[in-house]
DNA sequence: GCAATGACTGGTA
DNA sequence: TTACCAGCCATTG
């Protein structure tokens, strides 16, 4: 089952997604230009398998449906930033956007 | 070719 | 803060 190739850009911006960054759905559709983010979530769902699936999530920063302690786990070892209580991404410190420009994401604590 | 589906999003209550 | 609603679009049956 080869992916489509719209799945397959897909595939490959999130593999491009360094460690302890995010990204949300709605990023990946914008860069591609085409699609929206249920069509990205949809590609993930069939074909997430092979890639760091746990670096894309909601605009929320809530984490994946089903899979919360799993991708809990790599955040942990990526030391992606969290919110206080432990159950979303700090989507203003960890959101990555590098395939645009680096914008000057001060770190502040 | 048409209709339904889904790991979404932003706005409103 | 959470809950519900309408719009969104490639993929699938």
């Amino acid at each position: 089952m080869l992916p489509t190739p719209f799945a397959e850009a897909v595939l490959d911006v999130i593999e491009a997604i360094p460690p302890g960054r995010v990204v949300t759905y709605g990023d990946i559709a914008e860069f591609l230009g085409t699609g929206g983010p249920r069509t990205v979530g949809t590609v993930l769902a069939r074909y997430g398998s092979g890639v760091p699936w746990w670096r894309v999530i909601r605009a929320d920063g809530s984490l994946l449906p089903g899979h919360e302690a799993r991708a809990l786990a790599h955040y942990r070892a990526e030391g992606t930033p969290m919110n206080r209580r432990g159950d979303r991404v700090d989507m203003a410190r960890a959101r990555w956007a590098g395939w645009s420009e680096l914008p000057p994401i001060l770190v502040q604590t």
